[in-house]
DNA sequence: TTTATTTACTTTAGGTGCTAAAATAAATAA
DNA sequence: TTATTTATTTTAGCACCTAAAGTAAATAAA
């Protein structure tokens, strides 16, 4: 803002009183004060700020009137229009595009399949830009701005240099897409892994809120972790931490669609449970390297009747589970262990053996007292996490009205 | 300070002067004004309240006077005798105490020999009491005041709580040591792990300032690490993250002295290679389960002598410490892994296994541009690094002239 | 030897941004 | 009506910082 100030202050309080409209809606200006810390008179300098910039707006008073004496509070709110996101979820064979207010509401959602594994990265580029553009066309009539654009991709991102490592659903490397997008819709581009999506939505939960480091786990057709250090998504030095799915659990173990061997992955995710169940059973013809979801229901439908042979794969699967989790806490000790993602759906024939391997693998005191839950799967989760990473990361940008 | 100032930039200027005189050794106010992103007004106010605190002091001109036109820099420096922290550091069988000064300088330094694993949690808290303040009387002549007390303890500690819940230098668990020491020294009282001192002296040394992400693996009697992220360690919901030697490299593999199978510490440890060269080998009668130095120095001898047997055995230890440094790379994806300790004695004879057991088991998207080094031990180096947070622990308090 | 130049440090003037307290606004209760 | 309560705005004042001006202390040049 000001040239010469090397304080911050202003800048944060402002931020502040946005993110906590943006959580909890209306709110008065006395209680953005209690809420964030600041006096109600520097509130009341924020908030002439944000309403001159059409940032947030007065909601005329309620009728009937709250009860209680005193001058009624009077409820500013984000002004839903001043902003909007467009996401983009990248997973094998389908994207999913949405379009995010700025109080953080979706306003529009569509999914494309697409044959993700026959594209080029200039392919992939194109595509996006298509149907960005076709988005943009046709549901952004009304926002004052498009802050950003938030890439979530399964797989190894690099979010600092804007590029997709490493993706199952690809099958080019390093592609610098962040920076392409920039350029041609003039707005910040985020690229996030999709597990930081989806944790940073679980973590802002009143359920989890007392766990600030918190463990989400994603089970599905591959396995991906996203690691919150204080709130925060933990990325490494080149965004390929929290790499849990490529953990060992075996040396020499069984064959991981990376190519080495004795993965976690190569254990509980959806192609190795079907590989093991194709290994051993009569299954019906179909695309065995990538189960779809019927098939893999009807997998877990024969634990449930009792199989003995599909038990013994999932119970499997939940050991290999548990022995990464034990490393899991050995390690980073968190709060919370969360275990979600379509896979989910066989948590029930692994939780036993899960269980017992983490017991078996640590004692008492390096265990501690982490808790370890599953939680159901919803596939709008990712985009949900995109829209608040990006507008979170937009705020500044959309403040200071630059890009 | 200031009771209604919710502006912290005087506090938070005022510590990074006294934090990079006591990196850098005298610094003119221009310097300082440079360094740290603060006009030189801001430091000559600062420097002067700092002044009459009696906590810096100007250092007389140089003679013969730097070459340069233009007025002379006068240099200030901290007052080494404004205050001054003991640290202890707790291992099997011994006790180190140290005495530092306000400028982070070693004043002196004692060992002495104790069967710690014969104590109780009392029997500590009274040996501590009475060492600590034999020190006092002995050493702390001249400092205006003691700031406070690091005591640096092998295996789990929680920092928050100021408990010792797990070490295998005690036969106890769960003691709140911190709070008695406070008590009876009216200091404040820091409890760390010993691998994060170590990580702390290592992350400030010049070779490694590009590292923010910073992975410290111990090797000796046990296997301890540390996680430098962003320079801070990380320590876990309850203190007991980063335990890389009980992470797994074998389920139902060796037996480790934790109790449980297959931890990395049951195949690199010490006492693991011992007990595998005793197994195998003939070996001079000798506490087998506490191996001496010397005892250790036998064993890496008669490996760098070509005794196969022995090679082998240091060869599984490299194995076994690949297969968990790939789980590091995976997980934490830092942007290096320094080996130390008294086990780098046998780093050589580790090193190829564990290399090409860290390419086994990561493809190259995964293992990353991690750096991994080994780095030659120094005992003192953890209670250097102890002086160092006790002090930055302590500087605030220092400060405002309280505890 | 004086004078100009250079560099370091200090003082002054002015701005930002906060808070507490006073003033004002808008309701209910008496 | 009047008193009370609560919300918001205005005012006054403080803490801090910076830029710019002023002062100090050296070397280089005339």
């Amino acid at each position: 803002m000001a040239l010469t100030s090397t304080d911050t202050s202003r800048y944060d309080n402002t931020l502040a009183v946005i993110r906590t409209l943006r959580d909890q809606g209306p709110v008065a200006r006395v209680d953005l004060g209690a809420l964030n810390g600041i006096s109600s008179a520097t509130v009341t300098s924020i908030s002439a700020e944000l309403l001159q910039q059409g940032l947030i707006k007065e909601r005329p008073p309620e009728t009937p009137r709250p009860t209680g004496r005193g001058r009624p509070k009077t409820l500013v709110e984000l002004n839903s229009q001043a902003a909007c996101v467009v996401c983009i979820k990248l997973s094998i064979n389908e994207i999913q595009l949405v379009v995010g207010d700025f109080s953080g509401q979706v306003r529009h959602s569509e999914h494309h399949a697409v044959p993700t594994l026959t594209l080029s990265a200039d392919d992939l580029e194109t595509l996006l830009k298509e149907k960005i553009s076709a988005v943009c066309a046709q549901q952004l009539n009304g926002f004052q701005r498009l802050a950003g654009i938030c890439l979530a991709v399964q797989g190894v991102v690099s979010s600092q240099s804007g590029s997709i490592i490493w993706s199952p659903a690809l099958s080019f490397r390093n592609a610098p897409i962040s920076a392409r997008l920039a350029e041609r819709f003039h707005c910040s581009v985020l690229l996030e892994n999709d597990a930081n999506c989806i944790a940073s939505v679980l973590a802002a939960q009143p359920a989890y809120a007392d766990c600030p480091n918190l463990v989400v786990i994603m089970l599905g057709y591959g396995i991906g972790m996203s690691v919150l250090i204080n709130g925060v998504p933990y990325l490494g030095a080149n965004g390929s931490a929290a790499e849990f799915g490529h953990s060992k659990y075996q040396p020499d173990g069984a064959l991981c669609a990376c190519g080495k061997r004795g993965c976690i992955e190569a254990y509980a995710s959806d192609y190795a449970l079907y590989r093991a169940a194709a290994d051993h059973l009569n299954l019906p013809a179909g695309d065995s390297a990538h189960p779809s979801e019927q098939q893999m229901q009807a997998l877990t439908q024969m634990a449930l009747n009792g199989d003995p042979a599909m038990q013994r794969i999932y119970a499997e699967a939940g050991r290999a589970l548990g022995y990464g989790i034990a490393n899991i806490l050995a390690l980073f000790n968190p709060d919370l262990v969360l275990i979600t993602g379509s896979g989910v759906r066989g948590f029930y024939a692994m939780h036993t053996t899960m269980h017992s391997a983490i017991d078996a693998a640590l004692v008492a005191e390096l265990r501690g007292t982490t808790r370890i839950e599953s939680c159901a799967w919803d596939r709008d989760m990712t985009c949900m996490g995109a829209i608040a990473m990006a507008l979170h990361a937009t705020d500044g940008s959309t403040l200071s009205g630059t890009d």
